[in-house]
DNA sequence: ATAGAAGTTAAAGTCAACTTCAAGTCAACC
DNA sequence: GGTTGACTTGAAGTTGACTTTAACTTCTAT
């Protein structure tokens, strides 16, 4: 009569993460298993959901604070609806507009630095310093990380 | 008679790098110093150059490893060039393009996704990880890490 | 009843790019 | 020649998001 569970190897593959990432993400308290008598997680399929938004909130470049927190908004009274989620991934355009946005005028940094070969320390934005800590306007460029990331070890 | 040689200290305000970063490159083959009879550092200003050159990169998402490579291109015997420089800040603009790309695909799944509010595992590109790892066309969306950087800890 | 796959834990390891620490040395100036 | 600020080293610590390891237990199928 119970609902229908998964046990830890179910829910790593249908969701892609490994088991040792499905493990930690418990202990962080971004998603929640029951036990077997023998002390066996077995989680309910609702938890596959909060994955799928780990991942989504992961891809978008959230750390797991932020995606803690998202989480924790949700109605611990009801199942969450489509417009709660939806609700937790609104703010995420605007994030991506803004790193969009940096990237591009980093871009047009880069394209008149290369221009003038100059790298000076004085004039140019690129290897400029304080350009980096100062600043806040249009001005303030930083960089992302790498493109590729890791994740399941494929 | 010698060249004017700049302290570790000097160095490191000129080039906005904590003075351990500075000890950290020269350990790591990324610049070089002299001597003192002492045992101190003493940087040519050449070396500012390089560090001019190691911020830019930084900047663009370089790793060190990558910085490293490029710089043991320059020609060894002769003070690099104008188009020295040049060269090697070349490539960082597909570098850019390619992220940019990325998170604007990005961008746009996400508009879908917002919209339809799926986030299923089957049919969300955002939630999907088959995406992730497989794929090599333009639907190869990864991200970038976090958009700020701490650089020098100001 | 038993084999073997899959699960459990705490603790330690990984990676990148540095920073911090402790304990001591050097250089510059008065 | 003495003070003081800047410098030296190796080793360990930091951060985030996990993975790996070792030693052990449970579940499932036969």
């Amino acid at each position: 009569m119970g609902e229908e569970m998964l046990t830890i190897g179910e829910i790593a593959s249908r969701s892609g993460f490994a088991p040792s990432a499905v493990r930690f993400y418990e202990r962080e308290g971004l998603i929640r298993a029951e036990r077997t008598g023998g002390g066996q997680r077995r989680f309910p399929r609702s938890q596959l959901r909060r994955l799928a938004f780990i991942r989504a909130a992961r891809h978008v470049g959230l750390t797991l604070d932020e995606i803690r927190s998202a989480l924790a908004t949700l109605p611990a009274s009801r199942t969450p609806t489509r417009q709660d989620w939806t609700r937790l991934s609104r703010g995420w355009r605007a994030r991506l507009d803004t790193e969009i946005e940096a990237l591009v005028a980093l871009r047009n940094g880069l394209d008149s630095c290369i221009g003038c070969g100059c790298l000076s320390l004085r004039t140019c934005r690129l290897a400029n310093p304080q350009d980096s800590a100062a600043r806040n306007g249009p001005g303030a460029v930083y960089l992302p990380r790498r493109l590729r990331e890791p994740l399941p070890k494929e």
